[in-house]
DNA sequence: TCATATTAGTTTCATTTGAAACTATATCAA
DNA sequence: TTGATATAGTTTCAAATGAAACTAATATGA
């Protein structure tokens, strides 16, 4: 199992999965500074305006939420409905199917996104631009390429 | 503040701070299970462990754990609790300053540590040989720079 | 058509979390 | 000294979380 010419000693400093976890928690609290600041919108609930927003003319149900955000239902349930009560969605129940209901951003909730998007893109880019561009280049490749690699271990491969 | 010029649009897949999010996720949880699985220990409990496994002569005090794994004191005490009560760790106040007090891995706790730390770093050391050794080389160095750029800008640079 | 299974989403309840208050000790300043 | 302040670590309590049970609607199959 365990190879003997590996070291056998844990050195946070150097372990990727260690510093992987900080770097993306940094971002992150940057990020949700941003629209925890402006709008008072909790990280999930921002995940669904974010998901929401992407695509204005496709509205979702919470299920596809769930796929799209990773979230479980009963987080994506309780954010629609601090969503709801906020005004920043609207639910219309699918007609062919009363199980399922639609949701979509309100013009509310549109402009919120308009506020909250750009910045956090704007974050993004100032992020990567200071990086050396051969820095930024590979980024994109490696990380994907650690994503798969990644869920492939994870499967059990 | 934002460039007009920028995308006003944020695309997950391709939106860096949520790539990490997921990526850090999937690697910690494939690690997490070798720990949880062996010996019932929680991602709080080794971090406690992996650091105080680093430097078996050097005993660590509990605001000392807090600066190394980023976790807050209260997190850290309950883990303390824990670790002392499954005889992982052992506790010797500071004859100085009796607030304080030294932690350290007991035989058995040394005995965990030795198990799972090898086998996360074969985890780590298995996902990294499935880059190609241009991407492995570069992955360094831009964690490292992405690092220090997302805490420059934490920081307000 | 009925009985069973499945699915979308919600609620419940026990556990986990974290901010703030607290205890105990140490330090500082007059 | 002593009164005020700071620090290490713990406890409390209210809020957040998540697994499992639940509701309501749909689908399937005899």
């Amino acid at each position: 199992m365990s190879d003997p010419a590996a070291p056998r000693h844990l050195d946070l400093a150097t372990y990727l999965p260690y510093r992987l976890s900080i770097l993306s928690n940094t971002v992150s609290d940057a990020i949700a500074a941003i629209y925890e600041a402006r709008h008072g919108l909790s990280v999930a609930d921002w995940r669904l305006m974010a998901v929401l927003g992407m695509d204005p003319d496709r509205p979702l149900t919470q299920k596809a939420l769930c796929a799209r955000t990773r979230m479980d239902k009963v987080q994506v349930s309780r954010a629609v409905k601090r969503l709801l009560d906020l005004g920043h969605i609207e639910r219309e129940v699918d007609s062919a199917d009363r199980r399922r209901a639609h949701l979509r951003l309100t013009a509310r909730g549109r402009a919120v996104y308009d506020d909250v998007a750009p910045a956090t893109l704007d974050w993004e880019r100032d992020l990567l631009s200071r990086l050396t561009p051969a820095e930024a280049a590979i980024l994109d490749t490696v990380v994907a390429r650690l994503q798969q690699v990644a869920d492939e271990m994870a499967a059990g491969s």
